[in-house]
DNA sequence: CTCTATGTATACCGATCTGTTTACCTTGGA
DNA sequence: TCCAAGGTAAACAGATCGGTATACATAGAG
């Protein structure tokens, strides 16, 4: 049976590549040639290189979502004020220095119909960040959590897109700025 | 010289082909056979398929601000309701058939680096859509229009991001009544 | 020691990529 | 009528794509 670590191997590279360059532009070789493996081992361990994209994009959302959760509960014990919180998560992800945007709002671009695994799989990333959202506003015994948690991803997702696409990285303030209306809006 | 025509037509279908599949994705050749175009003919044109993504920019570029100009300016006379009039073409625009996100945000995925020249045209395009509605900000005799502007192109980039990768269409509604907290703010 | 599993390295496949070249056609103007 | 401009169709070049196959190395278990 195949070893797991050089799967890991194979899917942490991809990340870095897919992440930067897209998916369409990276080769195979190129990732086989970063990983250190030959290309039967790849294809032992995923059958096409659009398996190895959505086990990639797999890997993305769970190490993400856990960064996001950490980060936010670190900086934060309340609920409330970890629905702040994660615009400064957002803060110190756009000034880490391999930022791309966020890797499924890239996915979606390259396949771009809805069906399609990838955008599927980037849809479902997208609504568990606002489960968590909600979450969060429900134990922060907001009015009414689902509404608020929609508007706090809206709000992300416009200061990722501002951040990556025009290079302002003070999105992540003015976000959080943004933010604080709606928050405040459900607790007078 | 070359007949201008023919130019046009490939930009055109290349315009298409480019929004529906992405731009790695889409070969030159599928371009020409749409055109019913020969290579040399596109070759003469363009030095390069970089020259002719970049060419397709700037005619998307062109097409999308007349429209949202054209489009707010018909629902609504006074600049402050053309402001949150901009959500309703936002709205339409999410329901046609061949919606397929921002081509801009598109291009900024596939083209990550910030110096890349179509990156660049993308980060213009997003800076001239905030300029015209920082424009109508000051005539409707908004306090800050220059920071309404950005809080109002936040949550656009926002709603585009929803109604593509989650394909939630609802989000230009969503995104409407959010901007009106930012802009009845600004009038007090 | 030997067999088997797992790996590497590499050649190869057919398709497709961007871009060039060749040969031929059509059309308008002097 | 003839010539040049601008076009088409198609072959071609060289690289790269995703994916397969072959040959060989290595290491652990019986």
């Amino acid at each position: 049976m195949p070893s797991p670590s050089k799967r890991e191997l194979i899917v942490d590279e991809a990340l870095k590549l897919f992440y930067r360059h897209g998916f369409h532009a990276t080769g195979v070789d190129a990732i086989i040639a970063r990983a250190g493996v030959s290309k039967k081992t790849l294809y032992s361990h995923f059958r096409t290189k659009d398996e190895l994209i959505l086990a990639t994009l797999r890997k993305r959302d769970e190490l993400f979502r856990n960064k996001l959760m950490r980060a936010t509960e670190r900086r934060a014990s309340e609920p409330r004020d970890r629905l702040l919180a994660v615009f400064d998560f957002l803060a110190d992800w756009f000034h880490e220095k391999d930022f791309n945007g966020c890797m499924f709002i890239n996915a979606a671009a390259e396949f771009a119909e809805q069906d399609n695994p990838s955008h599927m799989l980037s849809a479902e990333h997208k609504r568990l960040v606002a489960d968590y959202l909600c979450e969060q506003a429900e134990l922060a015994g907001a009015r009414d959590p689902v509404a608020l948690s929609h508007e706090l991803n809206l709000l992300m997702e416009g200061a990722i897109v501002y951040a990556h696409v025009m290079g302002d990285k003070r999105s992540a303030e003015r976000a959080r700025d943004m933010a604080r209306m709606f928050i405040d809006r459900q607790f007078d």
